[in-house]
RNA sequence: GAGGACGUAGCUCAGCUGGUUAGAGCAUCAGAUUGUGGUUCUGAGGGUCGUGGGUUCGAGCCCCAUUUUCCUCCCCA
């Protein structure tokens, strides 16, 4: 007896319709990833939990879906370990795997890992699912898909302008409008040097980037929890041109405004830090490129010196994607990282990607209701079943058909015809085709339009010759 | 990890200050129509009111606990 049949907390199912909507958005990715040269792989759900630990910040490692060790997983610990030990290091030696929490940190221990069979610069995109245990709420979910382009091995900005294209492909395709705000983690390290807090660059990011949600108090708030010193803040908040720059005092909780910060301006106040006047020139070829280019994005594409993203690896180009007409987080980001595959012993290997995240797309379409409306039709005619003589004869018929390329079915059992009707009906199957004995002696289906309205009960169907059906079919 | 809201038929929800047998719409199934669906009409099935305890003569409603889902924060796709 099945009681209390459920899955997993921030897990789903997909009904079929669903399903052909998901479909949708992979295949549109792909086509586009496709015609951009990248080439696809696919790595295990699983990897090794050292592989993932230490890549994603200490919140992300918390998020991390550990596997339990089959057999004895408590084999080796004692009671004072698990007395002394933290929570992560017990895990750490239970649990020697875990779901894949991103698809890049697997995509660099695949270039490690097969790096002689590899021609660089790499281009692969990868279509996923992802496993994070976050608490699931509105676009967050517990397994989802991401779409990866990455190119690895390669230094150029033309990458990054190359990924600023196909994103702007991928969603002029959706129908969907979009912003994409471009950042440079160097610019973010060269603030935080210039202002005198140079190991804090995560910390001032990640409160940068709420600004705009939680206002600029609260954000000082956190920084002074951080312990950055008034002095330092005072300069941060002088260089986004927030408080008054004799003190603290926060005169407004608007968002940022980047055009106030103009990048002239911030590259005057970084000229004595060597790292933030890389990240400005880096940040103006790209401008530069992108304005060469522009008359064939669709997008708007903006400056934001208050981006961040959190995941730790990242080092250059920062992008984030936002939707224009929904309250969403990010569908869609990235950036370049110089050294994720040093970590496992590639040094000197750069490489830049952005993630599409398939699961919000859906979300953000579906409630602009952007999904193509025929996409659900799948079977175009039912072959009626009238008993064991005429089975045979609709199934030639339905080998030719199918020949054509034409999806076909014979419906399974020789039930009432009202029924097998009724399923036509259900499964927007358009047409039907009735082959019986009289049918069989005229050599002829009785062929219907199941959309056809009428108002009178008197079958008259025509009949049609199978190849009549064929043509029509074909149409 | 912190905070808030919710849970009544397969789905969406009513259900009065606590009072007899807990309702509606949609969906499902059957019949009207034995070779004609969708539309229309008629009828039927379907509930341990999330779970466990408590208060009460009496609980879907009040109290406590627990759990689920949703939402916000943190963080992210």
């Amino acid at each position: 007896m099945a009681v209390n049949v459920s899955i997993p907390k921030g897990t789903r199912d997909f009904s079929p319709a669903e399903m052909i909507r998901r479909k949708y958005i992979f295949q549109t990715v792909e086509d586009v990833f496709r015609l951009y040269g990248y080439l696809p792989i696919e790595t295990p759900a699983m990897e090794n939990l050292s592989t993932l630990t230490g890549k994603y910040g200490e919140e992300g490692d918390r998020l991390i879906f550990k596997i339990l060790n089959s057999g004895n997983y408590l084999e080796g610990i004692s009671v004072e370990d698990i007395q002394n030990s933290s929570t992560a290091k017990l895990a750490a030696r239970m649990c020697e795997k875990a779901l894949r929490y991103d698809l890049t940190v697997p995509f660099a221990r695949y270039v490690v890992q097969n790096r002689n069979e590899i021609t660089f610069p790499f281009k692969r995109y990868q279509i996923q699912p992802v496993w994070r245990a976050d608490r699931p709420q509105k676009g967050r979910y517990r397994e989802f898909y991401q779409c990866d382009v990455d190119v690895i091995g390669s230094n150029s900005l033309l990458n990054e302008v190359e990924l600023i294209q196909i994103i702007d492909a991928v969603f002029q395709q959706l129908g969907l409008n979009i912003t994409i705000k471009l950042n440079n983690r160097k610019i973010l390290s060269g603030i935080a040097e210039v202002i005198g807090a140079p190991d804090k660059v995560l910390d001032i990011a990640i409160a940068l980037d709420k600004a705009d949600k939680i206002g600029w108090e609260n954000v000082d708030k956190e920084l002074e929890n951080k312990g950055i010193s008034r002095e330092s803040r005072t300069l941060l908040y002088d260089i986004f041109d927030y408080g008054e720059r004799s003190g603290l005092s926060i005169v407004s909780n608007a968002p940022p405004a980047p055009d106030r910060i103009a990048l002239s301006n911030l590259k005057n106040t970084l000229k004595d830090s060597n790292i933030g006047c890389q990240g400005i020139n880096e940040i103006y070829k790209i401008i530069n490129f992108l304005n060469d280019i522009n008359p064939v994005l669709d997008c708007k594409v903006e400056f934001d010196p208050t981006l961040a993203r959190g995941l730790n690896y990242y080092t250059g180009a920062i992008f984030e994607v936002k939707a224009n007409d929904v309250a969403m987080g990010s569908i869609c980001g990235g950036g370049r990282y110089d050294d994720l595959t040093g970590i496992f012993g590639l040094p000197d290997v750069s490489g830049v990607g952005v993630s599409f995240g398939a699961d919000r797309i859906y979300d953000v379409m579906n409630e602009l209701e952007l999904f193509p409306e025929n996409a659900a039709i799948s079977t175009k005619i039912l072959f009626t079943n009238h008993g064991e003589n005429e089975i045979m004869y609709a199934l030639e018929a339905i080998k030719e058909i199918r020949r054509a390329g034409i999806s076909a079915e014979l419906f399974p059992d020789n039930i009432p015809l009202k029924k097998q009707l009724s399923y036509a009906n259900k499964r927007k199957i358009p047409y039907v085709a009735l082959g019986g004995s009289i049918e069989m002696s005229e050599k002829c289906f009785t062929f219907k339009e199941m959309n056809v309205t009428k108002n009178d009960n008197t079958p008259n169907d025509p009949k049609k010759t199978l190849l009549e059906i064929i043509a029509l079919l074909k149409k």
